[in-house]
DNA sequence: CTTGACCTTCCTGTTACTGGAACCCTTATG
DNA sequence: CATAAGGGTTCCAGTAACAGGAAGGTCAAG
C-alpha cells in the first residue's frame, strides 16, 4: 500500500504518517521507486496509534503501548498504569477547565455586552 | 523596578517577562546600564496578563484584551465577545476530555492489572 | 508526449515559553 | 585591589505534534 491508501484507511493525514516514521512508529519498506510501502501490520499499527492519540495518550505514550502490546509477555499491570497516569493528567485538566469556566461564565453574566466601556471582565483582571 | 523585583511582584518569571517584552506586550524603559526598567503601569499590564492567562487565554487574546482594557472608548461587547469565544473553546476542551475519561476509567476498571499479557485496553486499541 | 495525481525530501512556522552559554554590572568582603 | 556572589544582558536551541509549501521525481491515461 501507498502512503495516500494508508492515510484513507487510517484517518491520519500523510503528513502525519511521514512524522510517525520519522520518530520511529513504524517502520514502512521502500519500493524501487522511493515510495513508501506498508504492509498491514503497519496500517495496524497505525490506527492503534490513532485510537490512542484519539485517547489523549502522547505520542510517546503511544509508542509505549505499542511496545506493550506487540511484547507476548508483557503485564497486563503495565499498561494499566500508563492508562492511570495519563487519566489522572486528563482529570486535573477537566478540573482547571472547569474552574475557568466558572469564573469566567459568572464574569459574562455580569458584562453587560454594549457599547458602553465598563466591563466586570476587565474589571476582575485589573484589579489592584 | 529592575526585572527580577517585578518577577517576584507579579509571580512571572523573568523569561517570560523578557518573552512578553519580545513579543510586544510591555515595552519598560532602559537604563544607563542597559537594565530594564519597569513602571508601575508595566507591572500593572503584567499582572492583567498573568491574570488572564490563568484563565487560560491565548497571548493574542490576552493583548487584545490588554488593548481594550487601554481603550477608553472601548464598548463591552467586544470584550465580551472575545470572552464568549474563549468560553466556548473551554467548555468543547471539557467535553472531549470527559468523553475520554469515561472511555478510559471503563477500560481501567475492566483491566485486571496483574502480569497476565491479556488487557481490555490494549485490545481496544487494536481491535479490527 | 503531456497532463494530473501521486509521491519524495527539506525547510519553515506554530504556541508559549524554558534552559543554558557567554558575558556585563554592582556591591561586599578579605 | 582582587574577587566572588548575585543581579542583569543577548542569543541560540529545544519542547509537542504536527501543518504548509517549495522543488522535483513517478506513474497511468489519453
Amino acid at each position: 500500500m501507498n502512503i495516500g491508501e494508508v492515510a484513507q484507511k487510517t484517518g491520519l493525514p500523510a503528513k502525519t504518517i511521514r512524522y510517525y516514521e520519522d520518530i520511529g512508529l513504524v517502520e514502512p519498506q521502500r519500493g524501487a521507486n522511493g515510495y513508501r510501502f506498508f504492509a498491514e501490520t503497519d496500517v495496524h499499527n497505525l490506527t492503534f496509534v490513532q485510537r490512542a492519540r484519539a485517547l489523549g495518550f502522547s505520542v510517546d505514550e503511544c509508542r509505549n503501548l505499542l511496545d506493550l502490546y506487540q511484547s507476548l509477555d508483557r503485564a497486563s499491570a503495565d499498561v494499566k498504569a500508563i492508562a492511570r497516569g495519563h487519566l489522572q493528567q486528563i482529570e486535573q485538566k477537566i478540573s482547571d477547565l472547569q474552574s475557568m469556566q466558572e469564573t469566567l461564565s459568572d464574569l459574562i453574566e455580569r458584562c453587560a455586552g454594549d457599547d458602553r466601556p465598563e466591563c466586570p471582565i476587565l474589571g476582575s483582571l485589573s484589579q489592584s
